[in-house]
DNA sequence: TTGAAAGCGCTAACAT
DNA sequence: ATGTTAGCGCTTTCAA
C-alpha cells in the first residue's frame, strides 16, 4: 500500500542497499566526487531523485566538520531598510550557494550579541556577516576573530575585512553645498562616535565644513544612538538654540526619517524655514514636498559585495585540522581580503536652498 | 602555556572526563534532567561554564531527533517593510527561545520556494512561518502539510493556521468614506486575486462600494502582482481613462509607495485632484503633504502572533514516534490552532476630500 | 541516581 | 573505482 510516501525517511543506507553498493559510493556520488564511475554516478542520482532523497543537513555538516551549511546575519536592528535590504539581497546570494542563514537581531544589546555570536559558533556556522552593537564585548571579538566575519556598515576592529559606505565625500559635499549656498549656521544630527561609522562621518561633516571655510568647532552637533525616538528631540535642541542652525545635515538612515518628521510637524518649511539634507535611500523621501536632498547610499551593492566577500573567505579558509597545534589563524589571511568601500552621493532634491534673512 | 584558550574544543566528553562522571550523566545535568542529584548537576553546570562549554547545535539536533534549534521563515520578498519588520520580530522573539530563524527569500518563484522548503526539511526545522508565494507547486503544500506550519499574510491553503490582517472592514470603511465624500467613480489598485489577501481585499472593496449604493462592477480595478514597478503603470492606466475615477484606494503595501510617489511625479495635488487611500504603516507616508490617509495594518502585532503561534505549536506536536505507522498527523491537530486575524483600521490623513468640480 | 553503549545520518580515512 | 569502518558530538534507551 504505497498510497502515502514515508516523506523524507530515505537516508544513504536505503539508496545503498536498494542499489547494491555502499554508502560511501551514494555519498560521493550525491557529492559529485569524481571518483565514481560515470555511469554509476547517474544511476545513483537518478534513483536518489526518484526516492525524493534529500540529505539531512545537519547530519552532513556534523560529520563534515567543515561545511558551509550555515551563515549567520548579525545586525541590531532590522526594521530600517538599510538592514532589511541587506538581509535580503544576502539571503538571496547565499541560497543560490546552498547555504542557508540565519538572522539575528542584537537590538544593539552587546550582551544579546555575545549569546547570539555563541549560539552561531555552537551552529558550526562557516562564517558571519555582521555589524556589531554600539559596545561590542571582548568576548565578542574573540569569537569573531575565530570565524571567517565580515563587517557591514559598522565596524568592530577586529581585523577582519568589511563592506562599507564611503560617506566621506558626501557628507563633506553636502557641507560644502550648504556652505556655498550662503549657510553660516550648519547643524549636524549624527550617530555616536561608539559607532564606527558615526565617527567617520562626523570627521567628514568636520572637514567638509573647513573647507567651506567655517570652524568645525562651532558646529551644532548631536550624536546619538541610532534609534528612531531619539531623532526629533535632537531636532527640538538644535533649532530651539540662540544661534539657530539655518541648515541640518542628518548622518544616519535610521535618525533621517524621523528628523524630517518632525520637521514637517513643526510647521518648518523647506528650504525656506530651513534647508535640510538627509542620508540614506532617496525612496524613502520621496513623497516629501520638496523632496530631500540626499546622502545616497548603495544598499543593493553594499548587500552584494557583503555576501560575495563571505563566500571568497569561506571558499578560501583552509580549515585548520583539527588537534593541530598550529598557532590560531595566522592574522595574515584577514588582511589578504581587504575591505570595500561603496561610496555614497549627494542627490539634489529640493530641501536646501539659501538660508532665510535675518 | 594556557595563554590561547582552544575555544569550543571542549565536549561533554571532556567535561565527563575533568569531572569523573559519565557523559550521559553530564548531558542530563545540562538539560535540566531532574534525575540528577541537584548538587552533582550545579558542579556539572558551574564546570562547563568554567570551560566555556557551548554545546554543538548540530549534533544535539541530529541526536535528539525533534528538536527546536532551527525554524524556517520563508517569504516573497524582505525589502518591503511588510515583511521586514515582521521576519525581525519573529527572529527576536524565536531567539528569546533559543530558537535560531533561517530566512529564506523566494522572491515570489515556486520553484526557488519549494527547494527552500526542502532544504528547511533537511535541516529538520522544528517548523516554517510562511508567506507562500502567489503559484504555491502542490510539492510545496504537501512538504507544509508534514511540517508544523504558519502562515501569514498570504494563505496557500494548506490547513494551517495563520496571522491575517483583517482588512475586509477597514478597506470597505475607505470606500465609503470616499463615497460619502461625493465620490462615484473609485479605482481600485490592488493584489492580483490568486494571492489570498488580494481577493479576500477585492472582496472588502466591492463590498463597501455596494454598501455604498455604487456597483461593484462599475469600478475602475487593476489586480497586479505586488512588484513596486507594476503600480506606477496601473495608476497611469486608470486615470488616463474616459471616465477617469475621482478617488483611488490601493490595497497592498508594496504597491501604496510606488503609486503615492507616481501621482506625485504626474503632478496631481491631493485632495483637490484626486482622493487617495494607501495600505500599509502610515508612518512610511509621514513625509508626504498632506499625510496621505491609510488603511493602517498593525504588523508587530503581526509579528508577535506569528511567533507565538509556531512556539505553541512547536511544543504542542507529540512527534510521532519514528517508525510508527500510525496515520500521518491527523488534521485535527491543526484545526486545534485557530487562525488569528488582527483587524487594520482606517486612518485618516488630508489626501480625501471632495471630487473635483466637473 | 548514574553508567555503558547504541545510535542520529552522514562523510572521510583507510583498505582493497 | 568501490567497500569497510570509524567517527562528528550529542541524547537516550537500557542496565545497574
Amino acid at each position: 500500500m504505497p498510497a502515502r510516501t514515508r516523506r523524507a525517511e530515505v537516508g544513504v543506507v536505503d539508496l545503498a542497499r536498494e542499489l547494491g553498493v555502499s554508502t560511501a559510493t551514494v555519498s560521493r556520488a550525491l557529492n559529485g566526487s569524481d571518483t565514481v564511475r560515470p555511469e554509476l554516478a547517474a544511476r545513483i542520482r537518478e534513483h536518489a531523485s526518484a526516492r525524493g532523497y534529500v540529505a539531512n543537513r545537519l547530519a552532513r555538516a556534523l560529520s563534515s566538520n567543515t561545511s558551509r551549511a550555515f551563515v549567520g546575519f548579525v545586525i541590531p536592528y532590522v526594521d530600517t531598510p538599510a538592514y532589511s535590504a541587506v538581509a535580503a539581497e544576502c539571503a538571496r546570494l547565499l541560497s543560490a550557494d546552498g547555504t542557508q542563514m540565519i538572522l539575528t537581531i542584537t537590538e544593539n544589546d552587546p550582551q544579546r550579541e555575545l549569546a547570539q555570536l555563541q549560539d552561531l559558533v555552537a551552529t558550526r556556522v562557516a562564517g558571519v556577516i555582521v555589524s556589531p552593537s554600539s559596545g561590542v564585548l571582548e568576548r565578542s571579538r574573540e569569537l569573531l576573530r575565530d570565524l571567517p566575519t565580515v563587517e557591514f556598515h559598522r565596524s568592530a576592529d577586529i581585523g577582519a575585512p568589511g563592506v562599507f559606505s564611503d560617506d566621506g565625500q558626501s557628507l563633506s559635499d553636502a557641507v560644502g553645498h550648504l556652505a556655498a549656498l550662503g549657510h553660516r549656521r550648519i547643524g549636524y544630527i549624527g550617530q555616536s562616535e561608539a559607532i564606527s561609522n558615526g565617527a567617520a562621518r562626523l570627521r567628514a561633516v568636520r572637514r567638509g565644513a573647513q573647507r567651506a571655510g567655517l570652524d568645525p568647532d562651532a558646529m551644532a552637533t548631536r550624536l546619538l544612538e541610532p534609534d528612531a525616538r531619539n531623532g526629533p528631540r535632537a531636532v527640538r535642541e538644535l533649532l530651539e538654540r540662540a544661534d539657530r542652525p539655518t541648515a541640518l545635515v542628518v548622518g544616519g538612515g535610521t535618525l533621517s526619517m524621523p528628523v524630517a518628521r518632525e520637521i514637517r510637524a513643526m510647521g518648518l518649511r523647506l528650504p525656506e524655514d530651513l534647508s535640510l539634507i538627509v542620508y540614506g535611500d532617496p525612496s524613502w523621501f520621496a513623497l516629501s514636498d520638496p523632496p530631500l536632498t540626499t546622502v545616497s547610499v548603495r544598499y543593493p551593492e553594499l548587500a552584494g559585495r557583503a555576501a560575495r566577500l563571505l563566500l571568497a573567505r569561506i571558499s578560501g579558509s583552509t580549515a585548520d585540522a583539527p588537534g593541530s597545534d598550529r598557532v590560531p589563524s595566522e592574522p595574515v589571511a584577514s588582511e589578504l581580503v581587504a575591505s570595500e568601500l561603496v561610496a555614497s552621493e549627494l542627490v539634489h532634491g529640493g530641501s536646501t536652498g539659501p538660508p532665510p534673512g535675518p
